[in-house]
DNA sequence: CCAGACGTTGTT
DNA sequence: GTCTGG
DNA sequence: CCAGACGTTGTT
DNA sequence: GTCTGG
């Protein structure tokens, strides 16, 4: 799955990266996104500038927002028969930029993972979006990462991982309207182009959120299956 | 027809 | 809102 | 995802 | 164990 990242880049290499309005007030480089913050994204509505959304989708009908809490992934596979997700997937997609994500091993101890491009680009995570109405009116906005299968890297680590889509596949998302070509980006990201090392416990508090979290423990042992 | 659910992950 | 179950 | 809380009553 | 908050 991913349930939480890192988007550490000044605003200026969003801004350029993205072709994106960053307001420096508003962005705060994060070494640690945790569900529940408010995060950057770029939706399909207004693909010229970045948003700040809470992670957590809450669908518009929902009674009580609480239900965004669990909402954090969307898997690929059901996004067309969920009645969470289906308006959102026809309507309100969005792209989530990263320089990196992070995976927690299971085993007798859980051991957590950085997840990066080798190049250490800047990428973006296909994402749904909502917007719901309290009692008042206040409006409150969310996402969802989108999930799929490990590719060959993630599989020793991790059964889920994040949809990551390539510069051409970003346009498409946001810009389509044909379910099927929407469909097909939510694949498995090319392995070859990432890498993997494993980090700290300090990444496992979201108050944490320091170059630290990022520090490799075992500089030896960056490659599969560690 | 109305009522009630609507999710992901991992673990067992 | 939309689908499933009764 | 992980961390941290998880309750009621009445009184200050 | 399960839910909420970050």
């Amino acid at each position: 799955m991913c349930g939480r990242f890192q988007l550490s880049v000044k605003g200026k290499h969003i801004s350029e990266r993205f072709n994106v309005e960053v307001f420096d007030e508003m962005y705060k480089p994060s070494f640690n996104c945790a569900p529940g913050q408010n995060l950057p994204v770029i939706t399909n509505t207004e693909p010229g500038k970045l948003s700040f959304f809470k992670w957590g989708l809450v669908p518009f009908w929902a009674k009580d927002p609480k239900i965004g809490n669990k909402l954090i992934n969307t898997r690929a596979e059901t996004i067309l028969e969920n009645p969470s997700f289906k308006a959102a997937f026809t309507r309100r997609r969005c792209l989530v930029p990263a320089n990196g994500f992070f995976e927690w091993k299971k085993g007798t101890k859980k051991i957590p993972f950085r997840v990066l491009l080798k190049n250490e680009n800047l990428f973006a995570m296909a994402g749904l979006w909502e917007t719901w109405k309290d009692q008042e009116n206040n409006m409150l906005h969310t996402f969802s990462i989108i999930t799929t299968q490990p590719n060959e890297l993630m599989t020793p680590i991790h059964n889920r991982m994040p949809v990551i889509l390539n510069r051409e596949q970003e346009t498409v998302w946001l810009k389509s309207t044909n379910s099927d070509e929407l469909i097909s980006l939510l694949t498995p990201f090319q392995s070859d182009e990432m890498e993997v090392y494993p980090i700290s416990d300090l990444i496992n508090s979201p108050f944490n959120n320091s170059q630290s979290v990022i520090s490799n423990v075992k500089p030896d042992t960056l490659k599969p299956p560690f």
